[in-house]
DNA sequence: TGTACATCAGTGAACGCGCGTTCACTGATGTAC
DNA sequence: TGTACATCAGTGAACGCGCGTTCACTGATGTAC
């Protein structure tokens, strides 16, 4: 990919992630083999288990990228808390291979200590959307509940649309759509 | 299962269905096979093939049996939309294997006519709950955009419940706490 | 600047496994007369 | 009541395939002196 490819690969790690979200966007985390990765990088087939050992060692590093992406993408936005949940929804669809992944832990080792660090982060993240919320709405004793509600309604949302559950009438815009529905979560002055 | 046991198994398309249920709840849709699903009823490994054709079949026979139990439970409580969403949330926590074959429609073949006949119904169980809303709110104006949040916040809960996602302090009632996080929603009087 | 050595990344052949699919078959059940 | 026949449900052997895993190997890169 990036220039010379001799013996070494060069990133054959950052390829074989890249493959998996390719083949994840495609059919679906079950698609996935390392010996199809390891084909569509260009390598042989053994040469996977030397960065990740086996399919879950492959699955948790992409979870965990996942979140580390999950989590800048919460922070690369203002306080607001709308902001916050269009730029999750909007995380979910331009990342729905990472999203699919991080969200089924059966798949991966969810124990995995850079993982737990990494879905620490983006919990942090999104928690503190909520921090502002607080002087505004009559709820205001319980930010955790309000916290709960926001994730489940953008969370639910993001995983309908990509699942394409979601009748035509909804249209295709993402962010707009997402930011309607948040908005009759949290009314705006 | 039923009793007497001969060459024929009685219902064997049941037992089948129920096998997979079971699979799925252990270790996930990616894996079925219709081999294992055989051993687990009791018959040879070819016998499956009669009833589905193949596993794609048998994916959109348990998506189809999915949405029929979604819409009687939703039908099986009253109008109200509190208890609707609750229901949505109790079917898929009950009913974990056909809640996530349903919504991952690759796996199946969503244009079979059973199954888009079913898929509809529970649709229309799903919006009639947000009929009785229009009275009470602000957004009265637009009860589609109250049926996506509604929708949203009450498949985003079940779908974080169901994976793990949420954190210990939620409790162990899914019924409770959804109860709790659809009525920041639509705060009742 | 050169040599020796260690380490690392990827190879390729081999293995055993469970899978889906096909196919001629056989046992059980239902129906016509 | 009995016989013949059709239909249906399940069998079991066979096949080819892609997979994960192992292992001795080899080419490339880095480091010590």
């Amino acid at each position: 990919m990036t220039g010379t490819r001799g013996y070494h690969h060069g990133d054959l790690r950052r390829a074989l992630l890249a493959a998996a979200v390719q083949v994840i966007e495609e059919s679906g985390p079950a698609a996935l083999s390392l010996r199809d990765l390891a084909r569509r990088a260009g390598v042989s087939h053994a040469a996977p288990a030397h960065h990740f050992g086996d399919k879950a060692g492959l699955l948790t590093a992409l979870a965990t990228e996942g979140f580390h992406l999950l989590a800048e993408a919460l922070h690369g936005v203002g306080g607001e808390l709308l902001d916050r949940g269009v730029a999750y929804v909007d995380f979910a669809v331009r990342h729905r291979a990472h999203f699919e992944v991080m969200f089924r832990p059966d798949l991966y080792r969810a124990d995995a200590k850079e993982l737990v660090a990494a879905r620490q982060r983006a919990g942090a993240a999104l928690h503190s959307g909520v921090a502002g919320l607080s002087e505004r709405r009559p709820t205001a004793e319980d930010p955790q509940g309000d916290a709960l509600a926001a994730w489940s309604i953008v969370h639910g949302f993001a995983t309908l649309w990509i699942s394409g559950a979601l009748p035509p009438r909804v249209g295709d815009d993402p962010r707009k759509a997402a930011r309607e529905v948040i908005h009759r979560l949290f009314p705006q002055p």
